[in-house]
DNA sequence: ACACGTTACGGCAACCGTAAGGATT
DNA sequence: AATCCTTACGGTTGCCGTAACGTGT
């Protein structure tokens, strides 16, 4: 059976980049970093790091193993919070977590005094289903979910899309821009894995396959820097830039006779307790 | 640091409700049973199980923790084959895949869980015995196999082969035909390289060059299409054309005095690790 | 008395830190 | 020589199976 502390000794391995540093990290001798590192390796029959004079570096197989170690360390480090049942972490897109999530934290956080510790974790939309599947997270609020088996996802919101231009731009006075405008200028894209190629197929229908995207600057943050510099024009929450359209920094605009907008998914286990902290976060969200 | 063999015997005694009959599933005594849930409830500071003379039930925080442990259990279960990189794929012939392996793969699912990612490959015979050959595929469900070096074959299925014809075929009513008479009717062929032939010379011995195969349709979907056209009669696995016999569209014979089988065999590298999950397959398959 | 879990004990393997060894620059 | 990992060694720990011991039916 797998040991989590030879886990443990090879992500220190591989975040330091050495065995000594990551005896240090860990706290024992070196030595017993390199005989954990020998045991792991020979229970998985490959070699998992490359030892070398400057640096040690995973191997392929090794990197291949980095994702699912984290994933085990992670789960097994929320163990005590979960049997305690007073912390809940939730998980959360990039975008939801940065722009919508806060004030439901807050507001779950006044409800319940400090009974409940509450965490977030904010990451791509594709990490968060993974964290979630792992029980890494309690619940996740996503932008899109791939219906994986054993988990309920209800919709909590529906956030609605704007289209921004720079304040330069020839679109800048208006409210709202034709179809087949929109098409012929390349967009910027955000983050990946939000489904946002999917909204527009479904709101456009097959012309969506005219839209070309010009860039992928994968955050949100970037993608308002790029427009603001006048690199092009986007897509994005309402919510995500509500301050620069009011101070003038953005302009927002919706597209003529459509209305686009995406579906907010909470995400969680099916077996997950009705009594549980995490259910009545969920509840607060669905109902309010 | 939390233990994953702790965890194992948690979820052995929460699924057999007992110290003593996990301690059989784990292969272990029951002493140790009791040692590692004591470990653990003191690494998590609560009571998981709740002790009782008729059955052991987790407690309301052991409950919490059970579906940490099963994705904790299932992550680790992973890694090998994460690091291996090879998903399982399963190479069968045409008729195999078509109509005897999907049960297997959804038991063997079900067996473990997502812990495998499993992929078939479903070629005719000759193309499937290059592929494992090559190693494009873990193991390989065949007709026929040629003994090439470095491999085991293994039989682990005898599939009953059945004469067919048409509804409006003068045989249609009958249960067997003679020898004597199958042999003054052309036949229709299936698939190339399948053995059939050689099968026919080991059931029926020298007279078989007797019998002439009018057409060669290529795969047993072609065939059953032809013998319902009436086009001929044809020689197929005993599975493919149950449903047909059942609902009236095709009909069944033996010959009268023979028992007309082909032995399928599994093979696979003779260096395949015993723990490697397409060994388990294996023995999934030569089992039961 | 029986069924089931816990405690006790002892042998043995595994762990881990110190110290020495190798390899490479 | 200096650095970094591996190997060697020995004391200690702790694991695990057998056996004895509670405890409730």
């Amino acid at each position: 059976m797998l040991n989590l502390s030879q886990i443990e000794a090879f992500i220190a391995v591989v975040d330091t980049r050495g065995f000594h540093d990551a005896a240090t990290r860990l706290g024992c001798s070196q030595p017993k970093v390199s005989q954990q590192l020998r045991k792991l390796e020979r229970a998985l029959g490959v070699t998992l790091i490359h030892r070398d004079r400057l640096q040690s570096m995973p191997t392929e197989q090794g990197v291949r193993l980095i994702p699912l170690a984290r994933s085990l360390l992670r789960t097994a480090a929320r163990a005590k919070d979960v049997v305690s049942g007073h912390k809940i972490v939730i998980g959360a897109s990039s975008n939801i977590g940065t722009y919508l999530l806060p004030p439901y934290v807050a507001r779950f956080s006044r409800m319940r005094g400090n009974a409940v510790d509450l965490d977030m974790r904010i990451a791509g939309n594709p990490e968060i289903a993974d964290a979630v599947e792992s029980r890494e997270v309690d619940l996740a609020l996503m932008e899109w979910w791939d219906n994986r088996r054993g988990f309920v996802a209800k919709r909590w919101h529906q956030e609605k899309m704007l289209v921004i231009v720079s304040p330069d731009h020839p679109w800048a006075k208006r409210r709202s821009v034709d179809r087949d405008q929109l098409f012929e200028q390349p967009m910027i894209g955000g983050e990946a894995g939000t489904g946002t190629s999917a909204l527009l197929r479904q709101v456009f229908g097959k012309s969506a396959l005219k839209i070309r995207v010009g860039m992928n600057v994968g955050s949100t943050e970037a993608v308002k820097a790029a427009v603001k510099a006048g690199l092009g024009i986007s897509l994005v929450f309402a919510s995500a830039v509500e301050e620069e359209i009011r101070s003038g920094l953005l302009c927002g605009l919706s597209v003529a006779g459509f209305k686009i907008s995406k579906d907010l998914f909470v995400v969680f286990p099916e077996d997950l307790p009705a009594d549980a902290a995490a259910h009545q976060f969920v509840r607060m969200l669905v109902k309010g």
